[in-house]
RNA sequence: GUCCCCAUCGUCUAGCCCGGCCCAGGACACCGCCCUUUCACGGCGGCGACGCCGGUUCAAAUCCGGCUGGGGACGCCA
């Protein structure tokens, strides 16, 4: 195993969202393409909003979509102890001093600043303060440098430097004594020897203000690599009201775990013109180098495309589980009627979701209460009567054994009764399905079984009576 | 407002680093045709982009500058 270790941190406020399961997929990959590490840790610093409850998400959004960690869950609160050494020893070193100005002057002159058009950054009222007045609430802030400037160069976008009179000196420790999360990640990625920190864009402004933690802590930096956003279908960052973000809701609506790792890997990654990736070959070729520095649109409909494919490629056992609960929101939660896997079998290249999938199963467990009256209306009543009598006979004298059979036998009847295909084709269709949408009636025919076609067919015949 | 980042078809992207092979390739979506017992699958074809303006060069999608546009950050959130 190589030095390499990276790592995924989520912050337990809400459920793994498409963005983050991608920041994760990165991280995992670029660790199994090297053989290094991953570790997953929780920041769960903000004791206010962060829940056990959405740990517990975040995992379940993990393990479905098999990004497996080598390390951890490792929670920021178990660190406390830890963090509050690091504060002291810059205290001591004087790298950090206590600040006693109130949230509403800072409130306050946040506001002055942007009002005037400056940067709302403090403005270093506590950072010389001679009196210390421990008995008052205050917050530990670092002494930022406040001339030269901050440069890292990051492996997506290159060199970015920062003028240090940009950032103010942050705090590190609250009212309370809890540690901030610029701070903790510093002591944690550099406790944890993290060697390389892949994460969301929205940290590019993070990194400056953390690299000089790390310098006045005398810890390494790591390389830094900041993916680029996903953004919704206007071009906003990626949120609710463009539809599902939630990776446990795609599950919900019947997408595949190799679909929307497929699909996300492929938001801001490419590698030439490959669209499908097997969970190897993903390992295999992902190379940090080759993501795009541009944020993504998250467009469904190519996830839908990507679904379609993987449903294609699935084994019909699989996705025949997978079916079930879905086939029971639709009240069909005994399927024992016709095989599963065979019916999943004659779905398979005409659904794009599982749960897609379920609603065109529902005639093989419910025979059909209405027929596509339309459809029939295109046949003489007598013709109908006619072709589900035969079509029944047929059936029974030669016992079909599979689907090719099947058709065989209705191309034969079409010849003896000098019938056109869809003359037969269309209303047994509708007999056996109620709609015109459906398989090929010698897959139909099979999964259902020949007593229930049967029975089916003449049900029918009673209704064109 | 200030700072940081970004900019190829509607969308995801190849090409850009190492200018010419690019009057720009692939994929999703869309449209048409074919296949066909329906719906699909599949096959074939079509539509469709280098944001703008300058500069460098024999030559620029590719290099440089500006503009415009978009995103992000500016919290005792992460």
């Amino acid at each position: 195993m190589s030095d390499l270790r990276v790592r995924f941190a989520p912050s337990p406020t809400g459920y793994l969202h498409v963005g983050g399961a991608r920041t994760a997929l990165f991280n995992w990959l670029y660790a199994r393409h090297f053989g290094g590490t991953f570790i997953l840790r929780i920041e769960d610093t903000d004791t206010e909003r962060s829940t056990q409850q959405s740990v517990d998400a975040i995992l379940q959004g993990m393990e479905w979509l098999g990004l497996d960690w080598d390390e951890g869950p490792f929670y920021q609160t178990d660190n406390f102890p830890l963090y509050k050494q690091h504060v002291q020893k810059l205290l001591d070193d004087g790298k950090a001093y206590r600040c006693w100005c109130s949230q509403e002057e800072l409130e306050a002159k946040r506001e002055a600043a942007m009002a005037e058009g400056r940067k709302p950054k403090y403005d270093g009222t506590c950072r010389h303060r001679q009196d210390q007045p421990l008995d008052q609430p205050f917050v530990i802030r670092f002494k930022a440098p406040e001339e030269g400037e901050t440069e890292f160069s990051d492996l997506i976008k290159g060199r970015i430097a920062f003028p240090n009179a940009e950032l103010d000196d942050l705090i590190i420790s609250r009212t309370d004594g809890t540690p901030t999360y610029n701070f903790c990640v510093v002591i944690d990625d550099a406790l944890m020897r993290i060697s390389h920190v892949i994460r969301g864009d929205d940290h590019v402004n993070n990194t400056p203000r953390q690299i000089q933690l790390y310098q006045a802590l005398g810890y390494p930096v790591p390389i830094f690599a900041h993916v680029p956003m996903i953004l919704g279908s206007d071009k906003a960052r990626l949120s609710k009201r463009h539809g599902a973000t939630s990776v446990i809701a795609y599950r919900d609506m019947g997408y595949l775990p190799e679909a929307l790792n497929n699909y996300l890997v492929r938001l801001g990654w490419s590698h030439g013109d490959d669209e499908i990736f097997s969970r190897q070959e993903m390992i295999e070729k992902f190379d940090i180098n080759s993501v795009g520095r541009a944020p993504s649109v998250f467009n469904p409909e190519k996830l839908n495309w990507l679904n379609a494919h993987y449903i294609k490629q699935a084994d019909p056992a699989r996705l025949a589980e997978l079916l079930k609960p879905h086939l029971a929101t639709h009240g069909v939660s005994d399927t024992s009627a016709a095989d599963l896997a065979g019916v999943v079998a004659t779905l398979q290249e005409r659904a794009q979701t599982l749960e897609e999938m379920a609603e065109r199963a529902l005639f093989y467990y419910q025979a059909p209460q209405a027929y596509d009256e339309a459809a029939l209306a295109k046949f003489d009543k007598p013709h109908l009567a006619a072709v589900f009598t035969v079509v029944a006979a047929k059936l029974t004298a030669a016992q079909p054994a599979d689907a090719a059979a099947v058709d065989a036998l209705f191309k034969e009847l079409c010849a003896e009764h000098s019938w056109k295909m869809p003359q037969v084709g269309q209303p047994v269709r509708v007999a056996l399905s109620g709609s015109t949408q459906a398989p090929g009636i010698g897959e139909i025919v099979m999964a259902l079984g020949l007593a229930e076609t049967i029975a089916r067919l003449e049900r029918a015949k009673e209704r064109v009576a």
